[in-house]
DNA sequence: AGTTTGATCGTCT
DNA sequence: GACGATCAAACTC
């Protein structure tokens, strides 16, 4: 199946941006975040969603972009089963969800992104309009809110459109 | 239709 | 022991 990228996430590296899982330096977890660029990280969070993201820097430099939303142009059925019911529009919108329709997982982690070896393939698309790039806060990060490190595709609705950081609510004693 | 809460577990302190 | 780069379902208006 074929997902158009249409939103992302940057993320820095050690020191430089404390919403990174790389802030803190190499941990088991984010390992792949210091490898080649074009590697594939995966994480697993909140007990039940992987994300998926693209190392982007030189070994040791451990920037990283998060895939956040996309759109499935090609084998939406299979994409479909991995998801259940969905509309077409929401199957790949929101980053567990475009790693769920990819069926990216912990297997997936720390594979080649660019030479084909891997589960999955990252290849240029059909060139974006400059003017219909925006940018702006990340989503769902508690700390850096105000680093614009977003960007999507305007008016494409596959974009997700969520709240920001909502503070942990488990029910206190 | 919009808003709020519950689920669930690997990883880091 | 606590929290997290989230999602989906339930509930209220």
């Amino acid at each position: 199946m074929t997902v158009r990228i249409v939103e992302v996430e940057a993320y820095g590296g050690v020191g430089e941006d404390p919403a990174s899982h790389s802030h803190r330096g190499p941990t088991g977890r984010n390992t792949p975040m210091f490898g080649p660029p074009g590697t594939l990280y995966v994480y697993f969070t909140y007990g039940m969603h992987w994300c998926a993201n693209v190392t982007c820097s030189p070994p040791g430099t451990a920037s990283a972009v998060l895939l956040r939303a996309g759109q499935v142009v090609d084998g939406v059925e299979i994409a479909r089963s991995r998801r259940g019911r969905s509309t077409d529009r929401d199957l790949a919108r929101g980053p567990a969800r475009l790693a769920q329709a990819l069926g990216l997982d912990g297997a997936a982690d720390g594979t080649p992104l660019l030479d084909g070896r891997g589960p999955a393939v990252l290849s240029a698309g059909a060139p974006v309009d400059p003017a219909r790039v925006r940018s702006g806060p990340r989503v769902g990060v508690a700390s850096a809110s105000d680093v614009p490190w977003r960007f999507w595709i305007d008016g494409d609705p596959a974009v997700s459109i969520y709240r920001k950081h909502v503070p942990k609510r488990r029910t206190p004693a």
